[in-house]
DNA sequence: TTGTCGTAGTATGGATACATTCAACAAGCT
DNA sequence: AGCTTGTTGAATGTATCCATACTACGACAA
C-alpha cells in the first residue's frame, strides 16, 4: 500500500504543478479546468487507460464536480476521454491500428495543405518560416517547443486561408502526442525542419513531400515500437473502447500510472 | 409541454415532434437531449445564428438545465454551436469561405476514401451498395432518406476500416447539411447513386471520382446559391437576424499560449 | 465447488438553489 | 448633446444535495 500512495504523491505533485501553472486568466473555471486536463493527458499525466475519477479531480483542483464534468464532456468530443454512462470517464486508448489510421489521414491532411501553402508562398512567409523553423530546431523539450511547433506548422499550413485544415490536423496532432513523449530526443534531428522551409521556399514540392512523408512515417514508426515494447511488457490487450458496455469486468484500475510517470517528459 | 409563447408556435410544434420521436431509448437524459437538439439543429428547426437559451430548451423538453448544457457543450465541440461566456450558445454560422473549405475537404477526404475502397471491393460489397444504392434513389426526404444515405456511404467508404476516416466525412456532412434544406429536390437525381455504384463496382475509378467531384460542387453550388440569396435578403454578414453584436470583445485569448484556444475555431 | 441471487457500497447523472457576469437602461457630469 | 457611470435585469456558471445505476461481495442452494 505505501509504494502505490507514494506512487500517486509524485502524481499528484505533477499534477499540482500543471494546475498552478494554469489556473489564471480564464473566463470560467470550466474553461481553466479543461485547459488543466487536455494539458495533463498530453502530457502523459494520465496514463491511457486510466480511470478519471471526477470527485478526485474536482478535489485536486479545488472546485466542484460540475466544472470538471463540463471538461472531460468536451475532452470526450476531442476523442481524448470516454464516456462510460453510469461508470465514469477513462483516458482514451488507441489501438495500433487506429494510430495507423491518424497517421495515414495526417499524411493525407498535411500534404494536402502544403500543397495548398506552396501556391501561396512569398518572401514574407519565408522569412517567418525560416525563424520559426531555427526555434524549432533549438528546443526539443517543453511548453515552449510545443508552443513554436504549434506557431510553425499554422504559418506553414497558412492557418489563416485553411482554418478548418489545420484545425483537424491539429487535432489528429493531440490524439498520438501522449504517446511518442520519450521519443522525440531519439536520432539526430538537426536542421530538420529549417531543411524543410528551404524546400518550401525554393517551390520544390516533391522534396517537402518527401521530407513530410519521411517525417510522418519516421514518427509513426517511433510509436509503433513503443507500443510493441509496452504491449508485451504489461498490456495485454486493450481492445475497442467503444461505448458498448459488456467489458470484461475484470479490469480495474490499469497498473500503468507508474510507466506514465516514467515516461512524463523530464526536462520540462 | 405547454406552448409558452404565441410567436413561435410553428416552430415549438415542430420541436416538440423531434422532441417526441427521439425522447426514449438513451442510457442517459443528456445523451437523449443531445440527440434531439443535434437532429433539431442539422434539420434546420434552429436556424444559424439563433441563441439557444438553456431554460426554454430545458422546459421545452422537459428536463432541468444541466443535461441541456452537457448537449450543448458537445454540440460545441461538434461545431454545431458556439459559447459565448456568461452570455449563452448559439447555432453555429457558416460564411461562404468556411463552406467552401468544408466541401475541398470533403472532395479531398472523399475521394481518398473512395480510392481505399475500392482496393477492397468484393462482390458482397458491390451488392450491399447496389440494394442500398436503389434505396437512396428513391427516397429524396425525411429521416429514412437520411438513415439510408449514412449506410449507404458507411458501407461505401468502408467504415469498418476506415471508422475515423469516415467519422471525419460525416461530421463535415453534417455541418452543411442545414444549408442545403430545401435544395435536394431540385434537379433530376434518377439513378444517381446507382451510377456510382456501377462505376465503382467495375472498377472504374476514374468515373467513380468524377462522379464524386460532380456531386460534390453540384451541392456546393446550391448551398452558394442558396447564401447568395438570403445574403441579398436579410443577412450582411455573419450575424443572423438577431439585432444585436456578433463578437462583443475581442474575445481574448487565455494567456497560455495559442494552444487551448483550439476550441473557438470553427465559429468565424 | 459452482452458480445464482440479494444486498451494500460507490460513483455518476440529474435537480434545485445560489453567485457571478454581462448587457441594457437611465441618470448625472463635462 | 455626448459621454461616462451606476443600477437593474436576465441568463449563465457553479455548488450542494438527492436519486439512480453499476459493481462487488457474500450467502445460499444445487
Amino acid at each position: 500500500m505505501a509504494p502505490r500512495q507514494g506512487h500517486n504523491l509524485s502524481k499528484n505533485a505533477r499534477f499540482a504543478e500543471v494546475v498552478d501553472e494554469l489556473a489564471g486568466g480564464y473566463r470560467t473555471i470550466g474553461q481553466m479546468v479543461y485547459a488543466v486536463l487536455k494539458e495533463a493527458i498530453t502530457s502523459g499525466t494520465f496514463a491511457p487507460g486510466e480511470w478519471l475519477r471526477q470527485e478526485s479531480l474536482a478535489e485536486a483542483i479545488g472546485v466542484s464536480r460540475i466544472p470538471v464534468r463540463t471538461a472531460l464532456l468536451q475532452l470526450e468530443s476531442d476523442g481524448l476521454v470516454t464516456f462510460h454512462p453510469h461508470r465514469g470517464a477513462r483516458v482514451c486508448t488507441l489501438s495500433p491500428a487506429q494510430i495507423n489510421e491518424i497517421y495515414r489521414l495526417r499524411t493525407l491532411l498535411e500534404s494536402y495543405a502544403l500543397r495548398l501553402s506552396m501556391t501561396r508562398m512569398n518572401p514574407d512567409r519565408a522569412e517567418a518560416l525560416r525563424k520559426l523553423a531555427a526555434r524549432l530546431d533549438e528546443e526539443h523539450e517543453g511548453k515552449e517547443f510545443l508552443d513554436v511547433r504549434v506557431r510553425f506548422y499554422r504559418e506553414l499550413y497558412d492557418s489563416e486561408n485553411n482554418p478548418l485544415l489545420v484545425q483537424m490536423i491539429e487535432e489528429l496532432r493531440g490524439h498520438v502526442g501522449r504517446y511518442l513523449l520519450g521519443f522525440r530526443f531519439s536520432g539526430s534531428h538537426k536542421r530538420q525542419h529549417s531543411d524543410l522551409v528551404e524546400h518550401v521556399a525554393g517551390g520544390d514540392l516533391s522534396s517537402a513531400e518527401a521530407w513530410l512523408y519521411s517525417h510522418l512515417e519516421g514518427v509513426r514508426q517511433g510509436i509503433e515500437s513503443i507500443l510493441l515494447d509496452e504491449g508485451g511488457d504489461a498490456a495485454p490487450d486493450e481492445n475497442a473502447e467503444v461505448e458498448d458496455d459488456g467489458e470484461p469486468p475484470a479490469d480495474p484500475s490499469p497498473p500503468g500510472g507508474g510507466q506514465a510517470a516514467s515516461r512524463a517528459q523530464a526536462a520540462g
